[in-house]
DNA sequence: AGATCCATGTAAGGCGTTACATGATTGC
DNA sequence: GCAATCATGTAACGCCTTACATGGATCT
């Protein structure tokens, strides 16, 4: 699942120029899928190439010359078959995770710094979510589907802020900073104390 | 923050070989930050010409010839530096939530099966961490900060559970699969709900 | 008048993923 | 003997990110 079929998605909605694509990923996705310009510019043209969507000029109006992408019956059926053969994953890369695990080699006050604009951006976005709730926003997405997703979102932002807020006291106490007095980890040990990983692929 | 990074970063632990890297971030960040060995070699290789690291084979010993490397001092104080000046980033990628959103466009049972093979995916993340939880495993990482990013990662896993059992029923209570009889959203309205959003870049 | 929004694109580069290639050793 | 584990690497490809380039319209 890559920008093009999440442009087909949202092409479901209705039409739309790119720009609007990228608000609406904004406000449907901001939690799950990002996409900027330099990805959905492109993924619209190859779209237009092979005949899943139409392009239509909207030159007058307000505004500079725009350009309104309509879904067609192809494009829907792909997009309906892509849905039934994805694998879904849900991939986290978070540096912020990394960085606490090292926070023995952080001096306290950069790891408190961490800690405090992490829980700020979380407070953002739920904000922002909590603006464009799929129930009361003007221009409702109504679909128990799109309910779910965000409360998902919300859920996971708010058990996120809970944990950091309940546990960081556990980092700042344990006495840290440049003190290397820990008897050293033997890495291997670590890397081996669980053997047969199934669940993660090799590559 | 990249792999290079994140090697320097399992180096601090002690020496270790591309196999046991590999090993380690799995059991380690296997929830927040993921790399295969077409990630791992190169950046290690990258690392020795930068001299952050240095490899040593050892021959004889069990198995195929190893490589061994050490972080230099160099690595480690590039380590340290760069714990201090990255801006942690925590993203989420999930096609899940996207499949979800989508799920009036999804057969039933399909659906289903993307719900409970997530909840099997959760299930089967929790007992590995569970497996190899700092406390108790042997090659214990003691550190606060490991203690608290597995923590982070198991809230995240159950909270993500407990939503869906909880919620799941209202995907599949309203009435759903290949009827299109809603009025139909209008995208650009949806796009355009929450004008100035501060916190998504452009790009 | 200046900032911000609307609006569309291009180009290069970065970084990771996937697939491929190889081979010894250990356990069943 | 066969499968799995240990072990190291390469090469191509894909996809996104970042930066650049441009310009009218609206709001303050």
């Amino acid at each position: 699942m890559d920008v093009k079929d999440l442009c087909l998605g949202a092409l479901t909605y209705g039409d739309a120029t790119g720009y609007d694509l990228k608000k609406f990923f904004e406000n449907a996705f901001g939690h799950c899928f990002l996409a900027g310009y330099g990805s959905i510019y492109p993924a619209l043209a190859e779209l237009t190439a092979e005949k899943l969507v139409t392009a239509r000029r909207v030159p007058g109006q307000a505004g500079p010359s725009r350009k309104l992408y309509h879904l067609t019956t192809a494009g829907r059926r792909q997009f309906l078959a892509q849905l039934e053969t994805v694998e879904p994953q849900h991939k986290v890369k978070s540096e912020f995770l990394v960085l606490v695990h090292f926070s023995h080699l952080l001096p306290p006050q950069r790891l408190n710094e961490v800690l405090d604009r992490h829980l700020q951006e979380i407070e953002q976005k739920l904000a922002l979510m909590e603006a464009c709730e799929p129930r009361k926003a003007r221009g409702t997405l109504p679909s128990a589907g799109a309910r779910f997703a965000f409360g998902f979102g919300k859920a996971m932002m708010t058990a996120a802020r809970e944990y950091i807020r309940t546990h960081r006291h556990s980092l700042i106490s344990g006495g840290n900073g440049t003190n290397p007095s820990q008897k050293p980890t033997r890495l291997r040990k670590v890397a081996q104390a669980v053997s047969r990983n199934r669940g993660y692929p090799n590559a």
